[in-house]
DNA sequence: TTATAATATGAATACCTATTCATATAATAA
DNA sequence: TTATTATATGAATAGGTATTCATATTATAA
């Protein structure tokens, strides 16, 4: 007998699945940038350059918390290449690592919209 | 004395940043969508929604892993409205609680295809 | 009603990670 | 060189959360 009253469809969605599936890997790369993006703190970070490079001081002046905090996730998202710094003089500016990440903060920001709506 | 050489642009930036800014709320909408969308157990559901609605039993069956994990899975996904589900006799059966999602996840799986080309 | 199938739930555990504190490095100014 | 400023880093800690196991619930079949 079947599982469920849905055996054909359910049956046929899970072949279509099967052909289109990612790989574990892919799969890895896609929820490794939602994480990334998951946590508010990172977000604040990213926000921030969403506007221009910054160094790490004028970061912490946006994001507030500690200089120590921030900087560990500056590492994180460079590490991860949301962002990319380059020394300056005493500086270190960070700014986004491609226009990637810029996108993706746009469509983010309409779902709050909707969300809200 | 200025804090770096780009004192005036950063300063700049840190003012459209204030006039643009989100409230806490903003973000902290913004950032659960992606922790939701961050861990792989959780997207391999959402992703086996993409092909149509399916009941727990297929869902298990498509994503692998135990019953009891996907469950809990699916009630997280549920309670954040990323997914809604409807008795049908014996079965549950869950389907995307409005298009939303699933326009996110395709603009996610052109990140994919992006980050290894 | 009893048995079984499908799904959900609670508690315990183990892992991960963001934050903090203290300190190190690197560049510049004195 | 020494002092100071800007940033990074390591270790420790605490809070969160995904998973598992056992069990409860709900619906149907016998």
């Amino acid at each position: 007998m079947d599982i469920c009253d849905h055996e054909r469809e359910h049956e046929e969605a899970l072949k279509r699945l099967r052909a289109t599936a990612l790989s574990e890997e892919d799969l890895a790369i896609m929820c490794n940038l939602f994480k990334l993006l998951g946590d508010p703190s990172r977000m604040k970070i990213i926000l921030a350059l969403t506007e221009g490079e910054l160094c790490v001081y004028h970061i912490v002046e946006a994001v507030g918390g500690n200089q120590s905090a921030v900087s560990h996730q500056l590492r994180v998202l460079k590490d991860n290449r949301l962002v990319k710094s380059r020394r300056d003089g005493k500086n270190i500016v960070y700014s986004f690592y491609d226009e990637h990440v810029s996108r993706i903060i746009g469509i983010a920001l309409e779902h709050v919209v909707c969300e809200k709506g």
